[in-house]
DNA sequence: GCCAACGTTGGC
DNA sequence: GCCAACGTTGGC
């Protein structure tokens, strides 16, 4: 089982958006890096878990964990031209971006900030703690895992 | 809110 | 295939 960090713009949607639905599951979508892709595609499989981490907000850090409950299947939002995801490089036939599905196991009470995260010893290389870090899809390993995972229960 | 860094796109 | 222009993201 591998370990993640999967970022999302709070007022895109947040941690709080998903505990309000109410299977507390959602599909990943809309994401549009390369990068990011190949990571979700090829290596995100079912039952990995991540940390759903708020980025570009004032409260950056990570908010909670889930799991990943469907592996990468072609993502909708870019063959639905009404989607502000839509991309018309991607065809059924050809899909090129890619979905997974998540559920939330649990809500941090409080947002683990970034801020101590790089402090915090053990996560020095943690890629999130790296200068300019924009993958939206990130590799986490155990170690750092569990040593972020300590950090949220305070 | 601005700027720098980075990835992507498009023109040649 | 290179490089300039552009859009997006992160850091201050």
């Amino acid at each position: 089982m591998k370990y993640w960090l999967f970022k999302s713009e709070p007022s895109e949607f947040s941690i709080e958006d998903l505990a309000a639905l109410p299977d507390h599951t959602t599909a990943w979508t809309g994401v549009r890096n390369y990068q990011s892709r190949n990571l979700l595609r090829d290596q995100v499989r079912t039952d990995d878990e991540l940390f759903f981490y708020h980025s570009s907000t004032d409260l950056k850090g990570l908010a909670g964990v889930c799991r990943i409950v469907r592996a990468a299947y072609p993502d909708p939002s870019a063959l639905d031209k009404a989607s502000p995801y839509f991309d018309p490089k991607s065809t059924p036939e050809n899909p090129v971006w890619v979905a997974v599905d998540v559920e939330l196991i649990r809500q941090f009470e409080a947002v683990v900030p970034l801020a101590l995260l790089k402090q915090t010893k053990g996560l020095e290389k943690m890629m999130v703690c790296q200068q300019g870090s924009r993958l939206s899809i990130q590799p986490v390993t155990a170690r750092e895992w569990r040593v972020a995972l300590k950090l949220a229960r305070g």
